[in-house]
DNA sequence: GTTATACATATCATCCTACAACTTGAAACC
DNA sequence: GGTTTCAAGTTGTAGGATGATATGTATAAC
């Protein structure tokens, strides 16, 4: 019996503890924008660990903007404007709609991102997609690595934009889709039967060979709804059906 | 040997310069993924600050997901994918062409989410917008007001889609562009003047109100197209024109 | 009474030592 | 040879000490 997920079933160490716990209080409202964190002494009593633990956790929220420590008064709570980094934690993502949520931000970020790597793809591209679809293709359950080389396939479409950002925004609403589906695969063994259509990303790659912009972005929402419904999300009533004409 | 960390312009932290100086190390490829960090005690050596400072940085890079620190061994170096969190730094921002990479982002986000606050919003969501829009058309120039009124007017429509996480990256891309615009006045005056186009938004609000996707999302692209140009930045050759059509 | 200076206090920033928890590899033992 | 034990190295946590900075207060000067 393989332990593959020894650490994500560790204990998350204490700094990490106390900065969630704050991040919620600041998320939830109760801590407001211009107001004044506790001092890290009495955090550090609350809590009833070391100062030390309480810097490590005030740093993490330093580093993403959601605070800004002053010395000799405090560190004041900052207006959710000036957040310096996105961030999507496990635990709300498993609220609710917000995998449908998710899965539409992906819909809008990928269809256009096909549109333009149909434009400007090169060889390159072309053959580091191919090499992807291959991976895939070999599996028709949706087992780890095939897993993998879906993920890929549509990072590198993403890569084939020639926007850094593109990609970067991508492969992280892609990667936090995975972990999701991972994590209800664990808790729920049913879903251990997702199939990957692979058809589908065949279209995706002729699209993208043919140069089609329009048709490289019809395919890529097809595939994305697909996938959605594939996992038993149910996209909201959206304008995927106007372009994609699909279903 | 000890290693001199820049501080540029503003006197920032030694965790921050720390947790600088170790991910450009890793994005620039000279720590690859699956390698191990120095020790914490080499590290705090090496830069000649305490091991409290190191740990901070560390800190910071684990919330990231860019290292994964196990107990008796080390910290590692994780794959690009594992990333936990979207962050844009403004000194690559500056570099080449990383501006228009940001607006295009912006264009593929603002379209289709223009298209979805069409459909969605409610009176609520239009007052809010309208909102904007007023304290907006005071001004002819883009000074401070006049630009949080901008974004503020990005964010309601981002809002009225109804989904957190749209909203939550259009603030964010949104927020990275204000912030290298305000630095590019500091340095370079004559930027000062740039206008805010107030028919533009115009256009879209109309749109809105008239619960119309496609206009919505041509008049979003066409204004995002403009704001670009404005602060001189053009955006590569894109598929904005073929739905835009109608100018 | 008003102002200005000096001081005390509170807080974050950094450094330091010490120990606990964990991993690894080598030495000792059977 | 195989197993156990132990020693060294590393991260995790605790706690104290000192420096840097902001703020209010009391004292002194005018």
């Amino acid at each position: 019996m393989k332990q593959r997920l020894a650490a994500i079933g560790t204990v998350e160490a204490l700094p990490h503890r106390v900065a969630a716990f704050l991040s919620r209080e600041i998320e939830s409202g109760d801590l407001n924008p211009g107001s004044l964190l506790p001092t890290e002494q009495q955090l550090s009593e609350k809590f009833g660990v070391s100062r030390n633990v309480v810097r490590e956790a005030i740093a993490q929220l330093r580093a993403d903007g959601m605070v800004e420590a002053r010395q000799g008064i405090g560190s004041f709570v900052l207006a959710p404007e000036q957040r310096a980094a996105i961030r999507i934690d496990r635990e709300t993502l498993r609220e609710g709609q917000n995998m449908e949520r998710l899965f539409e931000l992906r819909c809008i970020l990928e269809a256009e991102s096909a549109a333009l790597a149909a434009e400007r793809r090169d060889q390159e591209h072309l053959d580091a997609i191919k090499a992807a679809l291959d991976r895939m293709s070999g599996e028709e359950r949706w087992e780890d690595g095939s897993i993998d080389a879906d993920l890929l396939f549509h990072r590198e479409i993403a890569r084939a934009t020639g926007n850094a950002y593109i990609h970067t925004f991508i492969s992280f609403v892609c990667e936090q889709i995975r972990r999701s589906i991972y994590y209800a695969r664990q808790t729920n063994p049913l879903h251990d039967l997702v199939e990957v259509n692979v058809g589908e990303h065949v279209r995706i790659y002729e699209a993208l060979v043919a140069g089609d912009p329009a048709a490289a972005e019809a395919a890529m929402r097809a595939h994305i709804i697909g996938a959605a419904n594939r996992v038993g999300v149910k996209l909201p009533h959206s304008r995927g059906e106007r372009t994609g004409g699909g279903k």
